[in-house]
DNA sequence: GCCAACGTTGGC
DNA sequence: GCCAACGTTGGC
């Protein structure tokens, strides 16, 4: 059984559009530069999982649609890019740090499930989403991704 | 733009 | 290993 997960972007940087409109509709999910995150990118998101797209740091913060894991962790190559924003020249070429997964956007919600509407719906209280976690990927479960899809107006 | 919460760094 | 300083996240 597949599992699930929620994975933060800021839309600026990288939004739903971005992700449905690349090739393949496929993108690696690179630059996540936090250890907790980055243990769940190499040791736990497994190919067909599904992912939640939400978009941070906007008014009005929301979950956008739903994509599918289609490549399990491997070393983010943008560590070792002296011209990347997100190049970590500390990180051992022999033990890369940090991990990144490819995602492939599969269902848009009609209705983006907005923040507050998450914070009022009981159920999904116990969401790290919720709770002050600056987590950028956390795990999401069974019953959270059936309600979340929804509200989105997914049947599932 | 503010700032609280949280993670990381580095001196000791 | 402690912890103060600093940087980042992200809602508001």
């Amino acid at each position: 059984m597949p599992g699930q997960w929620l994975f933060k972007t800021e839309p600026g940087t990288f939004s739903w559009d971005d992700l449905v409109a690349a090739p393949g509709r496929t993108t690696a999910w690179e630059g996540v530069r936090n250890y907790q995150a980055r243990n769940f990118l190499r040791d736990r998101v497994k190919k067909g999982d599904g992912v939640l797209i939400y978009h941070s740091s906007i008014p009005v913060p929301a979950v956008m649609g739903t994509a599918v894991v289609v490549r399990e962790g491997y070393p983010d190559p943008t560590q070792f890019d002296p011209g990347s924003p997100y190049h970590d020249p500390s990180s051992p070429a022999e033990n890369p740090r940090w991990y990144r997964v490819d995602v492939q956007g599969d269902r848009k919600f009609p209705e983006p499930v907005p923040l507050p509407r998450l914070r009022e719906t009981q159920s999904l209280a116990g969401m790290p989403l919720l709770n002050r976690s600056r987590l950028s990927i956390q795990p999401v479960s069974a019953r959270e991704w059936k309600v979340i899809l929804g509200m989105g107006g997914l049947a599932g």
